[in-house]
DNA sequence: CGGCAAACCTGCGAGC
DNA sequence: TGCTCGCAGGTTTGCC
């Protein structure tokens, strides 16, 4: 599910209740989720007050009065949901339950269980294996240009993979890859080094724009995604060419059809006649 | 080292 | 109706 304007979403529904908020409860209904809990987990988070929520690429990040920070990552599949009232009957997939010192109920849902969570000193964020070679954040700032050609210069694949990887720009996935593309004008298949001046330009605003937009409107809810209050994100609603294989392009209309080919493994969809 | 397929896991829709 | 297959928003691993 989740890619940059998910995440974002979640955090920033998520900050409101927990910021400042201590953690009573900590409940693991199971004892991993991609990878197993660390040791002392719940011992770690109980009892310690939130001073922030912030996000780092498709991590959240929440920080606790000790400098310890939760890492966690939402994997395909992860929801965070809040009730501030008697919570429903827990779901099979609700893992892990937070209950903070306002009685608010958070709890993390992930079916297919390929999101994580862990805990790490403040001090040895940056050395942390998953976030330590991130790229540079897309939006807020917004990238430039000539930040993103110069790190697609390195790179012989694909640009549709190159913007998959996370060491070259962090947070874009499957949807906004393909999105960002189409609106830049700019083939999936073109090789990435080539991205360069007008190109590059194109495509970093490409970028920024469809990130924004999304997160105005609360992510892409196309199974799993909630915001945390439970609302659906409307964003699946702006999408030009993901999910439409087959479909007349919005650009040039009666043209070409959206294709829907396969790179390294994930599907891309895209205009051959708009995008080169 | 770079690039790609496979692996992790569950659920859902399409097709038979 | 019921089964099997393929596919899904991510990341790491291992194999050329």
């Amino acid at each position: 599910m989740p890619e940059l304007p998910e995440v974002e979403t979640v955090k920033r529904g998520l900050a409101p209740v927990l910021e400042g908020r201590v953690l009573e409860r900590v409940v693991l209904n199971r004892e991993n989720l991609r990878f197993p809990f660390p040791d002392g987990f719940g011992q770690a988070l109980m009892g310690r007050r939130v001073t922030s929520v912030d996000r780092r690429a498709k991590f959240l990040l929440i920080t606790l009065d000790s400098d310890m920070v939760l890492i966690a990552h939402l994997g395909m599949s992860g929801s965070f949901r809040i009730f501030h009232g008697p919570p429903p009957a827990a779901d099979p997939h609700d893992h892990v339950v937070f209950l903070t010192s306002e009685n608010v109920e958070i709890r993390y849902n992930d079916p297919r269980r390929f999101g994580f969570m862990d805990i790490c000193p403040k001090a040895g964020l940056a050395d942390y294996p998953m976030l330590k070679k991130l790229g540079p954040e897309p939006v807020n700032p917004a990238i430039s240009g000539k930040v993103l050609g110069d790190r697609l210069r390195r790179k012989g694949s694909p640009v549709k993979a190159a913007l998959l990887d996370q060491t070259i720009v962090a947070g874009i996935g499957n949807i906004y890859a393909c999105e960002a593309l189409f609106m830049a004008g700019i083939s999936p298949r073109r090789k990435a080094a080539t991205v360069q001046g007008g190109r590059a330009e194109k495509l970093a605003h490409a970028i920024e724009n469809v990130l924004v937009f999304a997160i105005k409107a609360g992510g892409s809810s196309l199974k799993d995604h909630r915001q945390p209050s439970g609302e659906l994100g409307y964003f699946q609603h702006s999408f030009q060419v993901y999910g439409r294989a087959g479909e007349p392009c919005p650009r040039c209309g009666g043209g070409m059809l959206i294709q829907q080919i396969v790179q390294s493994g994930r599907s891309t969809f895209f205009c051959s006649s708009c995008q080169r």
